[in-house]
DNA sequence: AAGTGGTCTAGACCACGTA
DNA sequence: ACGTGGTCTAGACCACTTG
C-alpha cells in the first residue's frame, strides 16, 4: 500500500493523499470522527508522528478539525466558507448572515470610460449593469451597482430571476469562477435617491466599497460598487 | 530564560517568541543564515525537534525561511512587509506612503468597560490612551487614538517622542510581536473637534477604523480607532 | 567529507473531555 | 479511569549544498 522506494514521495505525504482520497470518497462524511492517531498509525505500520504531520496539513488545510480529548474530525464548514468568503458585512453583534437581494434595475449599456478601465476592456463595449437593494431582517442596508462584460455573460440580462449569491450563478451558468477581488473602501455621503431607498437622512455617511472580482487567470470580470448604511453593520477585515 | 511551569506556555512557543525576538531586535538581519537547528537546540538545551516546531511556525509566518543543506534564513520581505502590512491607506492615485504623524495627547487613565472587554483586561486596569494626528504631504488625514494596556508598555507614556510606526517600538523596547489584526469598518460623521483638525466641515462622512491588535499568541494588546477622511484617500483591502 | 534541513521512530508525559 | 490530541526527547537515516 504505502510505497518506500527510492524516489518515492514521503510517508506522511502519502497517508496524507490516503486520508483526502477517504474523506474525498466519503468514506468518512464531514463532522465524523477519524480513527486516533494511534489507530491510523497502527492500521499504516508507521508511527504516530508520521501520521500526526499528514493530519496537521490536512488541518491547516481546514479539511479537518482537532478538538483535544476529543479527537479528529471532517470539518463541516467548506460550504459556508465559499457563501462568506466575498461577503465582509456583519451585525454590530457579531453574526454574520447574508442579506435578501431585491434587483432595482437590469439593463445593457456601453461601458463609461471608468468602468472599461477598470474591467480592461475597450472603450465602447456593452456591459449589463445591475442594480440592486440588499435588507438585512428587511432593513434595507446595502445599495449594488454591479457591471459585468455584455459577451461574457450573455443573457444574463434576460434572466427572470437572479439569485443571491451571484458567484455561484457565474460558475454554474457561464463557467467563470471568481477567485480573488481587490476592495478599495470609502466614506461618502447618501444622495437623495440613495437617502430615499435606504430610508436614512440625506447625508447620512455610508460606507462605499468598490470591488473588481477577478478570476483564477487575474482577470477582472465583474465591478461591483456598494454603498452601505453602516448604523448596524461594519465591514470586517483580518490581516494575518 | 526558558519557564518550564504548570501554567507556562509551551517550549516551541517560547523558542518561537526568543527567535522572534532576536529578529526583531536585528540580532539578524534579513538575509542572514541562523545558527543551524541543532545549535539552537544545544544553546537552548532543548531537542532538535523543539527547536524545528518553533522554526516552522516561524516559517509558515514568511519570518523564516529553510533552505535545504544550506541553513535557515531571515526572511528578506520582512521590514517592507512591517512597515505596511498593517496600513492599508491609499492616496487616489494608487500610491502608498506611510503618513507624518504628531502626537496630540498621551496619558494614563483606567480602561472604559468596551476598551477592557476589546482587550481582554480586567475591569478597572490602567490603561495609556495615546491621541495623534496623521498628515500626508501636511495635508491632515488621520486622527488615531491608541490604547494600551499600562502593565505591559509600562514608561511608554513618559517617552519623550514617538516613532511613526508604533509596532517597530512594541517589538524593540517591549518585546511584542504584533503579528495579526482584526478590524472593523463603518462610516461616521465627522464631529465638531474632528472636523477642526481634519480641516473639512462638521459632518464630513469620515472613515472609522477600529483596529484589535494581536500577538503571535492572539493576544490582544492595541486597541486602535482612526478616523480618516477619505476625500483624496481610500482602504485598500485585497481577498484571495 | 562535513554540515544543513527533512523525515521517521519509539517511547514518555501532559492537558483535556467523557463516562 | 480512560482515551484523545499536544508536547517533548534522543537518536537514526536521508537529501541536499558547500568546501
Amino acid at each position: 500500500m504505502l510505497s518506500t522506494g527510492k524516489d518515492s514521495i514521503s510517508l506522511y505525504m502519502q497517508i496524507r493523499n490516503l486520508l483526502a482520497a477517504r474523506i474525498g470518497r466519503g468514506d468518512w462524511s464531514p463532522g465524523d470522527v477519524i480513527p486516533s492517531e494511534i489507530q491510523l498509525a497502527q492500521e499504516l505500520g508507521v508511527s504516530q508522528g508520521t501520521v500526526r504531520k499528514a493530519i496537521t496539513e490536512l488541518v491547516e488545510k481546514n479539511v479537518l478539525t482537532r478538538k483535544q480529548g476529543r479527537g479528529t474530525f471532517v470539518s463541516a464548514h467548506d460550504q459556508d466558507r465559499a457563501l462568506f468568503h466575498f461577503f465582509h458585512i456583519s451585525a454590530d453583534n457579531g453574526q454574520k448572515v447574508l442579506p435578501q437581494s431585491s434587483v432595482l434595475r437590469c439593463r445593457r449599456k456601453t461601458a463609461s470610460r471608468a468602468e472599461a478601465s477598470k474591467l480592461h476592456l475597450e472603450h465602447g463595449t456593452r456591459i449589463i449593469s445591475i442594480e440592486r437593494i440588499r435588507r438585512f431582517a428587511d432593513q434595507p442596508t446595502i445599495l449594488e451597482n454591479i457591471v459585468l462584460p455584455a459577451e461574457l455573460f450573455a443573457g444574463l440580462d434576460g434572466e427572470s430571476e437572479l439569485p443571491n449569491t451571484l458567484y455561484e450563478l457565474y460558475q454554474r451558468k457561464y463557467g467563470i469562477t471568481i477567485h480573488s477581488a481587490s476592495e478599495r473602501l470609502k466614506a461618502a455621503s447618501a444622495t437623495d435617491r440613495e437617502a430615499q431607498l435606504l430610508n436614512v437622512a440625506r447625508g447620512t455617511p455610508l460606507l462605499q466599497i468598490e470591488r473588481i472580482a477577478l478570476t483564477l487567470e487575474n482577470t477582472p470580470v465583474e465591478l461591483r460598487i456598494s454603498r452601505c448604511n453602516t448604523a448596524r453593520h461594519y465591514y470586517e477585515n483580518t490581516i494575518f
